[in-house]
DNA sequence: CGAATAAAGTTGCACCTACAACTATTGGCG
DNA sequence: CGCCAATAGTTGTAGGTGCAACTTTATTCG
């Protein structure tokens, strides 16, 4: 079977979006790790667990809702529990179940480090890009999303990123 | 000062650029890895030299065109040369610079490897997009690029992707 | 009830990446 | 010419991630 390249406009578009790819996580890495010592992933962990019920989810929900693999999510939770950030406790109701929890420090850190990264994304993302353009990106993402994640195993809803800051 | 939150629509579009930023990478990496042993980054190496002059270049050039640091990319050139897919050697005109080139082995794997991974990129991106999308997207991401990366240092400019098919 | 299967996590290992420190060479400039 | 800063690249190390193997507990079903 024959390959179909890509044209011009196609070719374009991907090498872009590849770039991106390439470049933005270094961009969001290193701004926390310089202003709060964690990665964006650790961020976006802590963030899920700020906005959960009790700040606690189980290791199943959390990995769903941070698109991570259990082992590695295993993984970065003992080293946020190592920092004192979360604890992970048995969950009663399954003893297979592990549940994980933000602790006051780790409540403190999502606060303290949320504004400085919602910052960086305004200014090397959001402000970047017109209403119409952050609309567009919107459809985009989402038609991708299907085809990589069709049945949104890996996400539940879409909701809220930032922490709620009470 | 106060920090400028996202509003309904930034977030969704931000949280969901998020989860493709986290999820694509692991798309392209692992079709790559189970059909040809690479990860996407050493594909791109290897294409970006397949079609440079003489399938030859200086690695600082090569970092530029890959987005990545010289580093990173002395680490990956060493694997590829373990692997047998690359050269490097001295640059003749200065005593500092290395260049690297692509051997016939590394040559053949790219050719082998590319109509694979462009399908990959059709499933998951292309196909998913209308010709309008593809568009926007295109101004999306050179958006973004100016913002993360503003003298381009990172890309001289942005050329062809998949390797010529000679 | 009891065996088989599936689900939930953890762990070990190999590889990848960032960052800092280091070597070697070049280019400027007094 | 000779010193000093800048450039090119490599190496070491620490931490992050994927994958496979493993343990433990729940669920299914004969």
């Amino acid at each position: 079977m024959d390959t179909e390249w890509l044209d011009q406009e196609e070719l374009t578009a991907w090498v872009r979006l590849a770039a991106v790819l390439e470049l933005l996580p270094g961009v969001l890495d290193s701004q926390l790790r310089r202003d709060a010592g964690l990665t964006h992933f650790q961020y976006y962990v802590l963030a899920m667990l700020s906005e959960a019920p009790e700040r606690t989810l189980r290791m199943t929900a959390l990995a769903a809702q941070t698109h991570a693999t259990l082992p590695r999510l295993s993984h970065v939770a003992q080293r946020l529990e190592d920092l004192g950030l979360v604890e992970r406790f048995p969950c009663p109701q399954d003893a297979r179940a592990t549940n994980i929890r933000l602790t006051p420090t780790g409540w403190q850190k999502v606060q303290d480090s949320a504004p400085g990264h919602v910052a960086n994304v305004r200014q090397h993302v959001i402000d970047a890009l017109t209403p119409e353009q952050i609309s567009a990106l919107t459809g985009i993402t989402d038609a991708i999303l299907h085809r990589i994640d069709p049945d949104a195993s890996m996400s539940a809803t879409y909701r809220r990123y930032d922490p709620v800051v009470s």
